[in-house]
DNA sequence: CTAAGTTTTCGACTATGGGGCGTAAACCTC
DNA sequence: GAGGTTTACGCCCCATAGTCGAAAACTTAG
């Protein structure tokens, strides 16, 4: 099954159905089924998450870990892989009547462990952010970097310098200027500088530098 | 399966047994075996790694991934969970006689896609090493400094600097003297202060504070 | 008992990267 | 053109890490 996090509405939500079939019917769960014989794992998480929205919007899926559900099937224990997929803002996929995006703060109850995993999910991403690249995920392909901040806000949950990032992405070469500007629309205020990730896939920035070796 | 890993004269090493039977008779491979069902997946790995090490010596159990190895059984597909277990320096388990340690630059070749597991095991020891306090997993309950410099040494595979190592962890509050000494038996020289780690369960100490909320 | 050699420890200096804040720049509306 | 708003930038401070050299504490040889 798969976490699938976007950040919408200033608020970081996460892809959720409702069951309809017992058991846990009604409750709302990740989406995600089993496992056709010789099919890799990262595609059957594909297959069954193109059910619900369109695959290609899907900008990063990394594994999350295995989580062993003995309430799953009573009498038989289910594994269950999980995935983390990341949904780029502004892009709205159409979705079918049983699945919605939910706030991952507050959201409703959910079947299973899927609450747990909806966390670790959440803790993950928030790591990466400040140690990869990964934002390019969460962001669209050009931006400003308020816009960029409050990306930063809504998944980490905390305010954010838009000095101290721009600095710090800058310096990590992390982001380009694009060149390009951006009117602030109706209330008035300094064009902002667009921006782009250089690097639209994972990287990491190691400033596990600690302990590096000498040089 | 199991990635165990120990620093033994001076090298990391991961344990490994040698296949009797079919798939890759005579191919070393990782410890592991199928789960029981209603089985939890980490009482499994203990359970099979108990046939190989006394599992009260691993000081550190944690999940690493799962892989699905198409090549295991022909025309079936076999997920397998691995596990990233730690034993400290200095104790020497007894073992079967399939069974041996095999550093990890330069293993046999390996069974499967285990060799690939095994680096994977590699890196994510080699990330927490800085930026938790994992190296508690690898050393005895009490060591000297360079001892446990030597430990960094093998496990991160380039140079590491006492001076620097010290000062890191005592400020991080990850270390805590004893007030023990020890003389240095042959050689001569200065007796070098005795250490433990303040907690041997996993903690993280936040270098990820990039960014973080404005005080 | 002193001198030489070894190992560990400590302190001072430097480099780097992040955080805070005030000011300048660029645009809007009135 | 004046006032308001938003973004960008430069300066200073601080925390942490890396480097280096000298001092401390011990052993062995003479």
């Amino acid at each position: 099954m798969a976490v699938v996090l976007q950040v919408r509405e200033g608020h970081l939500q996460a892809l959720l159905w409702q069951r309809a079939r017992d058991p846990a019917a009604g409750a709302w769960a990740l989406p995600g089924g089993r496992l056709e014989p010789e099919e890799p794992l990262a595609a059957s998480i594909r297959r069954h998450l193109a059910t619900k929205v369109d695959v290609r919007e899907l900008s990063h899926l990394e594994q999350l870990g295995t989580w062993s559900d003995p309430d799953r099937v009573p009498g038989r224990r289910e594994l269950a892989t999980a995935y983390l997929g990341l949904v780029p803002a502004g892009i709205d996929p159409r979705l079918p009547e049983d699945t919605a995006w939910h706030p991952v703060d507050g959201p409703p109850r959910l079947a299973f462990d899927h609450g747990a995993i909806v966390l670790a999910g959440r803790e993950r991403l928030r790591g990466k952010l400040s140690y990869t690249n990964v934002a390019f995920a969460l962001a669209p392909a050009e931006f400003s970097i308020p816009e960029l901040r409050d990306l930063y806000v809504a998944a980490l949950g905390h305010e954010v310098s838009a000095t101290n990032l721009k600095r710090v992405l800058l310096r990590r070469d992390v982001l380009v200027a694009t060149g390009g500007h951006r009117g602030s629309g109706r209330t008035g205020g300094r064009p902002a500088e667009l921006f782009r990730f250089r690097s639209r896939t994972l990287e990491i920035t190691d400033p596990f530098a600690t302990l590096r070796p000498p040089s």
